[in-house]
DNA sequence: GACATTATTCGTTATTTGGCGAATAATGGA
DNA sequence: TCCATTATTCGCCAAATAACGAATAATGTC
């Protein structure tokens, strides 16, 4: 029940809801999703802390960056269920759509071009 | 997006999750619910407006007494999808049997002596 | 070593949530 | 009609949550 609680809680939020749609067949690090949702570095910190607590999404860690991504089959089956339950019911959702065309202009943002936004805040 | 939200913010409270697991299989009214749960009868209601709101439970009345129940093939494929995922994470979870074995008590409590029980707190 | 960059932790604030009791409906029986 | 019973609504309080900025860590570059 508790493990279970720990999913159905970490998905009561709509931007954690939003981060899981957006890690669907790519990894994103911090800054990236950051950028993405326009939080400051340290709501998504504590939002990818939840996620992670939840075994919702896997970490990597490269030099500065670290890197999220959504676990596959080796994960456990309540996380499987609660990631499909996610990507069913929210597959062609109009949120997670606009999501995903404002990613593809992130991603094609030079690292320094998101920087200098990153500090503007 | 909103549909859904509304269904996972349904389900990250404890309560609410063993009430939909109590409610497989057959239908409780209110009072039952209470006494199981040992909560106020004030506190069940608003969590039961939660779920019937997610329209992750259907209503049925009969006199003083609400029936709920869990809806079928009739339920929106969110809301199954939901339903499903409950009962397969938690089909065998401690607190649910727990919960199960309390409930067969209560379900052979006589109405007056059942009262009784409410009226004391 | 000094600095810039990414990420996290901590402290604070505002909002939401869960809980209760009292008051109010609504219904059925004496 | 009066009362008992079930359920809901309302007001209140305590705890949990989401958000931010400032401070701290960790890492790579100059």
């Amino acid at each position: 029940m508790r493990e279970f609680m720990n999913l159905s809680k970490a998905l009561a939020d709509a931007n954690r809801v939003r981060i899981v749609l957006a890690l669907r067949g790519r990894e994103l690090c911090g800054c990236q999703l950051t950028e993405l949702f326009g939080l400051a570095p340290s709501t998504m910190s504590k939002h990818l802390a939840i996620l992670y607590q939840a075994r919702l999404v896997n970490t990597r860690k490269n030099g500065r960056w670290v890197y999220y991504s959504l676990p596959g089959r080796e994960a456990p089956a309540a996380v499987r269920a609660a990631l499909q339950w996610v990507k069913r019911s929210l597959g062609a959702d109009a949120q997670a759509r606009a999501d995903a065309r404002r990613l593809k202009q992130v991603l094609r943002m030079d690292p320094t071009e998101l920087c200098k936004r990153q500090c503007r805040r």
